[in-house]
DNA sequence: TACGTTTCCTATGATGCATAGGCAAATGAT
DNA sequence: ATCATTTGCCTATGCATCATAGGAAACGTA
């Protein structure tokens, strides 16, 4: 059911997961989908848990036995990895649950997300950051990384050359000597 | 028109940007909009072309007679409220217009992306990049600053302490001292 | 064998995109 | 001053989609 979602934003865009397109899919009617969800919002929060759930699964991954720099860089670079795998699923992990959740999907989701704030901050711990520091380290790795990837699935990089890919890796080059110079003050004189 | 769909999309999402509930606003009958647009899609690149232009304003103004590192800080700061104030607009400055564009309003936004380009591209000439660094340091810098916005609109910044303001100016602080680090780098031996 | 649950179905209503074709007022040239 | 053209809006219509209501068939279990 929703690995059918999953597929369907994939192929054809998010704006394309719709009880209707899913039921078509799955090969039954569309009313027929209304038994197991809750309506075309609650189909795209499901996949929105899916999607957060398994890009940790990939990061998880990258990073496990890596520490600082390489953990970092491992860990952006799965996650540039699986978006660019899986288009329709990144963008389903932008979807914003408003406000009060009360729901299983925005449940999970919102434990999907913490899931990949805690990798990303285990991956920083070699820096020896504060816990502020760490908490402002996290967002603007996290914040990069998201920008980067949207900008670039956007084709916002196309109109100018080099290829991306080269500016990806200075990026991360700039955000990490960035992230270094913060630890040098916050443990500094 | 076009003003009508930016109020509906700061108000009520940019989902909401329709033929159907701009013709509402206007108090006409939903076929009238077809003499001035060319269908939904249509209606929303003119809305995109139109955000990324007012953004541009925005943008030049604080720029203005700034240099540096205080330069990159306006830009950066301009384009944030002006997210804040206007978030549907700017979540329509993230519409894709795929592929070959021959419409009006694609080139429209074209030009101001453009515009955004050119500004933060002159905003990071004192550090005195060679044109590729140059690239890469301008799309690392919208990377974060589009990101971060992003993330913060979306709320993912709300379960966590502390505020987001004060993740952005250290985030601002590390990519800075990124791009720092690479002029040294550029320049050096 | 009879019951309840699950799962899918048809039928229906509402809403929104989009096109076709017509009416009326404003514009501009003769 | 008159008439044709343009402009802008209208009603009527077709079609796809979301969503609900209520019913029929298949499944396991007492």
């Amino acid at each position: 059911m929703v690995l059918a979602a999953a597929e369907i934003a994939d192929a054809e865009g998010l704006e394309a997961v719709t009880p209707s397109a899913v039921a078509h899919r799955l090969g039954v009617r569309p009313p027929s989908i209304y038994a197991h969800v809750d309506g075309a919002g609650d189909l795209r929060r499901r996949l929105l848990a899916r999607a957060l759930d398994e890009s940790a699964d990939r990061v998880a991954e990258a990073v496990a036995g890596r520490a600082g720099d390489e953990a970092v860089r491992a860990l952006a670079e799965a996650h540039r990895q699986w978006a660019h795998q899986h288009p329709g699923r990144y963008a389903a992990t932008r979807i914003v649950t408003s406000g009060a959740e009360d729901d299983e999907a925005s449940l999970l989701a919102l434990a999907a997300g913490r899931r990949h704030a805690d990798l990303l901050r285990a991956a920083l711990r070699a820096y020896g950051l504060d816990d502020a520091a760490e908490v402002h380290a996290v967002r603007s790795v996290g914040a990069f990384v998201h920008g980067f990837i949207a900008l670039e699935l956007a084709g916002s990089f196309e109109h100018s050359r080099p290829a991306a890919a080269s500016s990806w890796c200075v990026g991360l080059r700039i955000i990490l000597a960035g992230i270094a110079d913060l630890a040098r003050d916050s443990a500094g004189p």
